[in-house]
DNA sequence: GATGAATGAGGGTTCATTCAT
DNA sequence: CATGAATGAACCCTCATTCAT
């Protein structure tokens, strides 16, 4: 019996390193039956079990249902955003079309380890049946607009340096996203292994016409 | 039942039409509660009163609520689809960016004229969720296979004058729609009163860059 | 309008009649078990079964639990107070404790009638605890002070006529209401076949010194 | 549980004490919660925090809710007996009205210190709702047998001193509580600061009459 | 003993669907 | 056929209780 530091710290870390696995397992688990059975049809009892806990323990770490679905959706945005952050974070290479390249790769990386969670997230930016789903709508609205803030900087930086036409300059982000999601739809539905993330972005420079 | 029931034209016929009458009505209303509250937030008690009928009416029109949302996108798709049909039976102008130029419009306007139908759209078109309507989900990927059919035709004709690149040949729909949707989602919540369609017609052939 | 046009009539009436029926049958389900069971562990399925219905139809009838509760205390207290109305629209007999008789089995003939209104009725006028159930708790302080004011202004009467002291005067009510339901407890747990209204309007008027 | 120990002193003596400490936090605490929250929103956890305990430690030293319940009642019953009891035990001045008078400032000492008790006790008197608490009813009625043992005792002296009528003998106990209560229950809604004992005393010996 | 995360039976509530009128 | 009250399975959530640390 030495300081309490010791043994709280030491007990404690041990509790809270279980809650937090607890946690990440509900989020996983969450993330895989929000996907699977949809917005309104993935039940918490599902999650529950293929969480391999039981429903109170969601509870515990959840207010409800809705801030679940709150925590899973700005967890995984909070990563994409990272991503590009990250990405910003790199020198530019100067030449718009190579930076966009690696931005949409980054971004394509992360969609790829996370297919699921770009399930929902089709659904939640929807917005409409989220009425019911206060918190959701309000941090997935707070997300997008970080999102996007960040993606406008990347193509007014597109505009300034003259890649970019300025004409649909404020559509630029919002298509951006529309297209990649477009084709990622596609490619699923066609079973083609690869992404032509080449082709996408030479599709976003150059167009579809010969 | 009685003899009322058997087939004289006249009677069967203004029974008929107000048969035919009450069900767009109720198709309708649904088209208004299910863009309004969402998937799954429509209740069939509020699509009845929308629709100035009992519940049990719904019943007598469509098999179940999954029938009725079936029913409602297949009404609205056929009219998309009819949209597009229209426009393939006029003779090609010949050069393929008026063509699209054309057929952007077309679809807008339907569009424009359906805006809840295209909320509800996609929702269905999401197909994660749908699980739960079956026969919804069912009609669904059959009206977009018709419809992609149709959009495919157009785009490989494109290729065929070389007006296309062939690269992206597959995906040319998809991202088409894609861009349509992105766009007009942008333009919704820019309120900007105006879809700057042939901006987006030169996007899609000519790309972003300057 | 008598009697005979009325397929219309009959028919919404009888609605209407088959409505009313259902919403005394559920009061009166509530009533038994809400005093048998008491405030918390009364539950809605218990509720419906008693009445013979399906859980659902408690809810076509009442918004929620606190609602139903509060519908209940609302019904049998304004009886209650109709039986003082009643009393206070009798001429007096000029002698106050004359009066009082008359208002004391009057008041116990309804609550003889209503006994296991009798007994929600204490947990209710406890409050605490009601803290859970806003619209019952709102609504019997409502009826509390409409059923206190009757009284105060008979025990007023009673003082103005001087055959009260009017040292208590603020407490006459709410004593008299205490020394009925303590006498009915006690005549309860006594297994006495009658309660000595007599003796106790005594006993309020003189006191038990001898 | 409570049964004493017979091992070491020291050792045994220190941790008894502890022990009987953190019973009477968990008693202070539940006492605040019940009497605040009311007898069923009451909760564990509430408890268990507002005595700064862990909810495992009310296990430890309740077997239950009902027991914890069932104890807190008993300890605060048990102290009203004893208010009781130092009252009997006290020589007679002779005269009831004063003997009353004594009592009166004894039972209303004890619950002015205990006002939460008070509040729980009306709760739990009623009965009704302890279904759900077999031991806190069966301890509840044990108790309450207790008191009223001692209020007849009281209450048959002064029948045989002549100083009360006989008539509502075996509801005099009763109808004494019952006013006390119902005056203090109105002195708090009036929010007057000090209840007059005295007046009350009066009454009962004398009535209201005038 | 003390801790507090995990448990899961149980309750209130919803709403698509039915069916007697 | 239209009606709309009744139905009841199914869901979200609570909270007393347990038990590994």
């Amino acid at each position: 019996m030495n300081g309490r530091s010791t043994s709280d710290a030491k007990g404690s870390s041990l509790r809270s390193r279980l809650r937090e696995a607890t946690g990440a397992a509900i989020l996983d688990a969450a993330e895989e039956v929000f996907a699977d059975q949809g917005l309104h049809a993935a039940h918490m009892n599902d999650i529950a079990a293929k969480a391999g806990v039981a429903v109170g323990t969601l509870y515990n770490h959840f207010k409800d249902r809705d801030a679940l679905l709150a925590a899973l959706m700005r967890e995984r945005r909070m990563g994409m955003i990272q991503a590009i952050d990250d990405f910003l974070a790199q020198p530019s290479s100067g030449v718009f079309r190579d930076d966009l390249m690696a931005l949409m790769s980054s971004i394509g990386g992360y969609l790829d380890l996370h297919r699921r969670f770009h399930h929902i997230l089709h659904q939640c930016d929807l917005g409409t049946g989220l009425a019911a789903y206060p918190v959701t709508a309000a941090s997935s609205a707070e997300m997008k607009r970080l999102m996007y803030e960040r993606l406008d900087v990347i193509m007014e930086r597109g505009v300034e340096q003259k890649a970019l036409r300025p004409e649909l300059a404020p559509y630029y982000s919002s298509i951006l996203i529309g297209v990649l999601r477009s084709a990622r739809q596609q490619q699923r539905e066609l079973d083609t292994e690869h992404l032509p993330v080449e082709e996408i972005v030479r599709f976003f420079m150059e167009g579809a016409g010969a």
